[in-house]
DNA sequence: TATACGTGGAA
DNA sequence: TTTCCAAGTAT
């Protein structure tokens, strides 16, 4: 099967088998650019099923580019809390306003114009001119490197520099057989993310099995090989729930920069080495503690960090120094992390 | 080039 | 319960 009869048949496939999702609003590659964008951001590192959860409720707040561009910042934290990676909100805030001021509120088609927007690196480039615009621009994707990688039967490294860049080569000669670019580049992704899974792929229902070399010699299963682990540091926080008499808690703001950046939090102390004393607590936070042990313990894993949770109550506090008093209502249009939404929400 | 940056569901 | 990870980007 060459070139442009497996996009073909991938494009058809999809066309039937493809699921529907909140951002698939019209045909490939004729949809809404800034929807795409934002769906694009969304989804960097991120599970179809969180995005879907969350997108309608952003596109609400933000409907448009200017209303994203002209929002504050706080805000669009504040939408994006819990979904993670909050430099992605960042990064999209700043595109849309560079959207507005560079290119006058309309999305670029050029691919190298995208690829100057914050947050946005060669897959979501290659996926906005695509998607948005039916261009025959490539994406890359941890579906699209797994599909090609099993295809082609090919146990590289899949994170070796040299496999990603045959990975890129041959989504570049794939689109551009393609008819239809933006029809063909979700296929491929449609196609990693429901049939040539991770693990256990469903090789029964898969519409290019037969051209498929990992199926021929039954390395589905190898191919690609597992990523190498990330190294993960422990981390101990001992976080002070303040509650006043109107039930409001007391928050701070995190430093600008390193996990959770600028997000909101209990008044907090962390250390690498063990979990804080409450006399440490209480010292450096300048807060009086309830207790000797802490009142609930839980942990929290990001991909570089072990986090561990002490959760203390802390007697007649106040405000001041950068500590405010928030309701339950305030609060939850507050741009918090998933750990921090738990100990001052509750779980 | 290696590393930091989140999350919650699946196996 | 623990492990693994999902539509990457910036530095």
């Amino acid at each position: 099967m060459n070139d442009r009869t497996l996009a073909r048949t991938l494009t058809a496939w999809a066309r039937s088998a493809a699921r529907a999702l909140p951002w698939r609003d019209a045909e490939p590659g004729r949809r809404d650019p800034y929807r795409v964008l934002v769906s694009e951001l969304m989804l960097q590192q991120t599970q179809v099923s969180r995005v879907a959860e969350r997108f309608a409720a952003f596109i609400g707040r933000f409907p448009d580019v200017r209303a994203l561009a002209q929002a504050d910042e706080a805000d669009v934290l504040a939408a994006w809390s819990g979904l993670g990676y909050y430099r992605r909100a960042r990064h999209l805030h700043a595109a849309a306003k560079a959207i507005v001021e560079r290119h006058g509120g309309a999305m670029p088609r050029d691919p190298a114009a995208l690829l100057a927007l914050p947050g946005v690196g060669r897959y979501t480039a290659g996926a906005v001119a695509s998607i948005a615009f039916d261009q025959p621009q490539p994406i890359v994707d941890g579906n699209v490197a797994r599909v090609l990688l099993r295809l082609h039967g090919r146990s590289d490294p899949p994170t070796a520099p040299a496999t990603i860049a045959w990975s890129w080569a041959r989504a570049t000669d794939l689109v551009h057989s393609a008819k239809q670019p933006g029809s063909f580049n979700e296929a491929m992704m449609e196609l990693g993310a429901i049939v040539c899974t991770p693990r256990s792929p469903a090789c029964d229902s898969c519409p290019i099995a037969r051209e498929c070399e990992a199926k021929r010699r039954g390395l589905q299963d190898e191919i690609p090989a597992p990523k190498p682990r990330a190294k993960q540091s422990p981390l101990f926080v001992g976080s002070v729930l303040a509650v006043d008499t109107r039930g409001r808690r007391l928050v701070e703001r995190r430093p600008a920069t390193g996990l959770w950046a600028g997000l909101w939090q209990p008044p907090s102390l962390e250390r690498d080495d063990r979990p804080p004393e409450p006399r440490d607590l209480a010292e450096a936070l300048g807060l009086s503690i309830r207790g000797n042990q802490p009142a609930e313990r839980f942990t929290h894993q990001t991909t570089h960090r072990r986090v561990e949770f002490g959760v203390w109550h802390a007697d007649h506090a106040r405000a001041g120094a950068g500590r405010v008093w928030r309701s339950r209502l305030q609060l939850e249009s507050l741009a918090l992390g998933s750990p921090q939404r738990r100990i001052l929400l509750g779980g």
